[in-house]
DNA sequence: TTATCTGAAGTCGTATACGATTTTTACTAC
DNA sequence: GTAGTAAAAATCGTATACGACTTCAGATAA
């Protein structure tokens, strides 16, 4: 307990998304966050490319600006690491991974899989409260502006459907899959121009979940998948020139923060 | 260096496990152990059923039976959390998670839909060097005569193969679901029994590989996955009593497909 | 007896401290 | 200027220490 903390708000991305977090935990704003919480943050903030692919992550840093010591850090690092979203060579620190096309690629591969098959299994037992819930998801994306609260709302509605499926292995992976794929901070840019279309999409999965016409709620969320995987790739190969042979464009940054 | 440590053997079975791991690290047996040798250990320890499903795993026994403190300990417990193995209750320590057949069938349906995947991808990026290899684990399997190392050559056989796929999620996902499976302790059992059958499988496997026919391959792998699959789920039937027909048996029992 | 309370013992979670390793810097030799 | 080296700084990994939380045993009251 400084005095100097409020002294210096020490504005980095980072800091930014903590105050954040801190705000949406509501209660004493001065409770330490816990282990879960920081793995939280760190994830979201290399989701939301505040961390970029091959930045290192110094243990202290990341301490002082979440207000805890190493040990949860380290401990909330060993869980991203399991996730896949830093690497931890020994005695060297935290890396956060990089990301390649053909690793995209086989996310939304292995997504096409997933998920129709959660879908198909969910059907049969969504409950009234669910089904209500993902209507009120599907309203709440088709007025968002913010890409980041948009992906936000779009897994919580697939999460919503596919947990009726009770099947936790399967949603172990696609959660971890899902991550994967929103590393790709273009993504949340396709997103928005994704938006209009996504939303029907969601409104005709929506539609047959309700009707128990698990077929065409399995094909409506292959077809879903397809979709976006397809603008998503294309945006990819877009901004990476082409084929996006290449992997390795990591130049280093000026400054940074 | 005490001197009460070589007058108590302290022969827990984890004990025997560590000083096993030991003995394989070959080097300097009084190094500390690495937090990913703890990760290691404490996987095979459930696998293996030392640490069976429910146990509390408490953090100054394992991290004193392994001759470092709970610092290391806490930090695999977070990666085996991650993966499945155990639960993490605040403020409750760590918990073995308990498995249900729901799960084991899910594993296997999983199981079945990407390995015939990366076997199809490998066949034609098959080194000569991981053909050889292969060839060699196939002939240990069949001498072998104890069921954890022959698990552990079943599935380095499995890994070679499918790493030339170059399909890193899918590796990381069957990795997990392997674990799954593995931790139920009949396995181990049904394993030994099914030896013959299995060791026909992976000849027919590898010789499609040779032929760089990728179909035959992946049919082969895709009925290897099925013929175990349909040996243990019957041996958990028959081990739990009944059918298991309890809230999940999505197939009637009155006639086998 | 059964239930509730209270204090003690046990266990967890993490801040601090420190040795070990890596990285950087400064210097020297070529 | 480049290469090599040695000292200094930065960073990591973990043992220790301690406050916080949970659990359990014994006591009291109904």
């Amino acid at each position: 307990m400084s005095a100097a903390e409020p002294a210096a708000p020490a504005l980095t991305p980072f800091g930014r998304l903590v105050a954040e977090h801190r705000r949406s935990l509501g209660s004493g704003a001065d409770e330490r966050l816990s282990t879960d919480d920081i793995v939280q943050l760190l994830q979201q903030a290399i989701i939301r490319g505040v961390f970029a692919p091959g930045r290192a992550l110094r243990q202290d840093d990341l301490a002082l600006e979440l207000g805890v010591s190493k040990i949860p850090v380290r401990e909330a690092l060993r869980t991203l690491e399991a996730y896949g979203f830093v690497e931890l060579p020994h005695n060297r620190g935290a890396v956060v991974k990089e990301l390649t096309l053909a690793q995209l690629r086989e996310a939304f591969d292995l997504r096409q899989m997933v998920e129709p098959l959660l879908m198909r299994a969910a059907v049969a037992r969504l409950s009234e409260a669910a089904l209500k819930e993902a209507a009120e998801l599907v309203e709440r994306m088709a007025q968002e502006r913010n890409a980041w609260t948009f992906s936000r709302l779009n897994s919580r509605f697939h999460q919503i459907l596919y947990e009726a499926a009770d099947m936790p292995l399967s949603m172990q992976i696609l959660t971890m899959l899902q991550g994967y794929i929103q590393r790709m901070s273009f993504m949340q840019l396709s997103m928005m121009g994704f938006n209009r279309s996504s939303n029907e999409d969601h409104r005709h999965i929506l539609d047959a979940c309700r009707r128990g016409d698990a077929d065409a709620a399995a094909r409506h969320v292959a077809d879903h998948v397809s979709g976006i995987k397809t603008v998503v790739m294309g945006l990819y190969a877009q901004l990476h020139g082409d084929t996006g042979a290449d992997e390795l464009h990591s130049k280093p940054p000026r400054h940074a923060n």
